[in-house]
DNA sequence: GATATAGTTTCGGGTAGCCGAACTTATGAC
DNA sequence: GTCATAAGTTCGGCTACCCGAAACTATATC
């Protein structure tokens, strides 16, 4: 049986991936930036918002066009080809949420939803004139850095708060987007980008981690573990 | 034979039109905005950049859910839902094109394709935002009126050029965007929105129309009957 | 080493939208 | 009135993407 996907790539079809296509690439490029976890099949599916038959289906087409590598049953890895197609569309993406908030007075709990639909609509054209608008930021309004055009990317050093021990200290390198709710919480706590952070101690029982927030004179907060694992400290 | 698309319209489904169908609202409503000729199946399949079958099939599909009035080989005509559905996307459209010249030096030949795709990506939210930030303009860059967000809209009375007289004089109201060429020419020649022209005389041989563009000192201009059709003048 | 289970893949089937080919209809020329 | 032709419609078939059910595999547990 010959598999309809196993015809080379060229340089055209790069550009010409369906937006979908590019979805997948890029949760899958999101969801191993951070931190080592395996991206699975499941992991996928969840981020995309598919069923995992569906997931399977799209990996398994990626695969032979040359953007994941992907063993039966096992983790998906993208390959240098597919990681600049992500990396394209993750720079659309942060751009697009840093100018909604920039120039559209969105709060960085908004953004996210409008930023998956924009990074597909918007024209070259418009990119490019967004970030010069900008200033050319290198990261969004999350902490998230944005890749340049030519497609590089700098990960900032930084631990999950989660993990840090007492006496620790450092600043707010990046809040994870996931759930505009917890944004929202974060914010009312003045936990936003760059505030120092100190960790005073680990709450017994599973109770979270107790911080404090802004300089000496700053206020404490009790973070439950899910928000502790979506705020990444700088190593100072 | 039952008609699959038969079922009644519910108010949810005119927020869920696909964007294709809101594509084809758009067009039909743009094909009757400023002229009285019939919008037929080819037009409507030109315009929308589809074979006439597709056109077809689409036409049928929206006269069945109500936002149609068509019978078989005849023209077609919106309902009052179509035109509602139809305006609430030409809003769109003319906001995003206004928005880009405004606000991200789009030039008036450059936001027509750009903003054909951007219309169906933006959220309310964004389209909001866009229009505040604008000042809530009511037309767009080639002299569209925006229709107002409750789906009102006032088309200013105006004529082609073509259709004046010698001797006739007015200011531009309106420049049809169709074509990205003619619009770059008509900059050229100073032919903006609200510059006054006077018509001098018809060309024989069917050579154009003569104008002078600008005060009684401005200059010139011959155009020939396709740029004469695209231009409106308001009628004083 | 056997086995239960969670995770993955395959399979059959569904929808939206598109096309070209073939067919049908309206209309204008005679 | 007849008839050629242009325009519109129907039909079968295509692709991309999605799903649930069923089959399969890796692995953790015993």
């Amino acid at each position: 049986m010959v598999d309809p996907y196993s015809y080379p790539v060229t340089a055209d079809q790069t550009s010409a991936l369906s937006s979908v296509m590019q979805d997948y690439l890029k949760v899958i490029c999101n969801a191993g930036e951070w931190d080592e976890t395996a991206v699975t099949t499941s992991v996928i599916a969840a981020r995309v918002g598919v069923s995992p038959s569906s997931a399977s289906e799209m990996i398994r087409k990626l695969a032979a066009l040359g953007f994941l590598q992907h063993e039966r049953y096992g983790a998906v890895e993208l390959t240098a080809q597919g990681r600049t197609i992500a990396l394209r569309v993750v720079r659309r993406h942060r751009l697009v949420e840093t100018y909604l908030v920039a120039e559209l007075g969105y709060t960085w709990d908004e953004v996210h939803d409008d930023a998956d639909i924009l990074e597909h609509a918007i024209s070259d054209r418009m990119l490019a004139r967004m970030d010069a608008k900008l200033g050319f930021p290198t990261r969004d309004p999350h902490g998230d850095p944005i890749p340049s055009a030519d497609g590089t990317i700098i990960i900032p050093p930084a631990n999950r708060l989660i993990d840090l021990e007492p006496g620790s200290t450092g600043s707010v390198a990046r809040i994870s987007d996931d759930e505009p709710e917890m944004l929202r919480y974060f914010q009312e706590k003045d936990l936003v980008l760059d505030v120092s952070v100190e960790v005073l101690a680990r709450l017994p029982f599973g109770a979270g981690t107790s911080i404090r927030v802004g300089g000496s004179a700053g206020q404490q907060v009790d973070l439950g573990d899910r928000a502790a694992e979506a705020i990444w400290v700088s190593k100072i």
